[in-house]
DNA sequence: CGCGGTGGGTTCTGATTTCGAACTAACGTC
DNA sequence: GACGTTAGTTCGAAATCAGAACCCACCGCG
């Protein structure tokens, strides 16, 4: 069980970034501006002028944005109506599988950075019940801690290993 | 139940982002760099330099992100050898909390955006078996689809809805 | 003691990027 | 036919970036 605190500095060869799936994402959403433009995508928000309002955020870099995302399939466009022209845009199942991702932000924004109260509370539909992001074994069928979780690296992954879990909050 | 398919366009005010738990994250870990650096943190480098040879980045650059990781208390500075004074950056508790979002981000791009074969998997240490990231409810003691999660808005959140949730793969 | 090497920076450049304000364009409406 | 709406593009100013050089404290070496 590799633990980083008893393991000073394992490598110092440059790392591969194309190969590295969290280089790669950055390349995508790696920006602030797309991050946010995701959030209110899944808030619901798809035709340009509303995005503009919401972020008041330039016009040429939203559409670069916009259009980046679009080539990159986390948005699509779709038609609304034909005479002007005009468009929305819309999540692909693609940018949907993004929403892990910025749940897990908004949670450690949650957590550290807000003051006054407990901000958004993800609740199960059906009981009404708080839920938590975390990782799940379907095997065991049980929730897993950071703590016993190892990584087996991919053809894709970064050399050696990866871990994710931290150093049971000793280092603070 | 709110799905975003059916509900073209609902606010058009301008989101207060500094109430925005994303937007609040985003100001502290929203570049490129500073997501490397703690990927390569939770790798389990520490040292300037090892930083520096990684990820190939100017040194000035790098100076300043690991500034103001320290400054938002996600990185400390512990020193680790007194005569000549030299220190190592480590994550604290906090910076160890951003592991979900790493790992979300990671998986992302694993699905999406990596050709031949699997990338990085996370196993559960004690039986070996394949960990998926997901929600869970405590109460009902199960994982939950993202088609089946609510959002109750608190003091700190968004105003008004937040899904998080996609419209069922619909748009694509 | 003088000299190079190492770790951890800062300061100074220019080259990119990023941004915002203004303009374009196509259409609908009064 | 002047005006508003939607969705952009073009252009110059401003922030950011990378890179090279420089600094400093220390160590080991001869």
């Amino acid at each position: 069980m590799p633990d980083p605190a008893s393991d000073p500095a394992p490598d110092a060869e440059p790392t591969d970034h194309s190969a590295c799936s969290i280089a790669r994402s950055l390349e995508i959403i790696g920006d602030r501006w797309t991050i946010l433009i995701l959030r209110d995508a899944f808030r619901g928000i798809r035709r340009f002028d509303d995005f503009r309002r919401d972020l008041d955020i330039a016009r040429p870099v939203l559409a670069d944005r916009l259009r980046k995302l679009v080539e990159a399939g986390v948005l699509v466009k779709v038609p609304y109506q034909d005479r002007p022209p005009r468009h929305e845009y819309r999540l692909t199942a693609m940018g949907m599988e993004l929403s892990p991702a910025l749940v897990a932000l908004m949670h450690w924004g949650d957590r550290h950075l807000s003051e006054g109260g407990p901000p958004t509370v993800l609740t199960h539909e059906t009981c009404g019940h708080e839920l938590e992001q975390g990782f799940w074994c379907a095997t065991c069928q049980q929730t897993i801690s950071p703590g016993h979780i190892s990584s087996r690296p991919g053809p894709g992954a970064t050399s050696g290993r990866h871990d994710t879990r931290g150093t049971r909050a000793r280092t603070a």
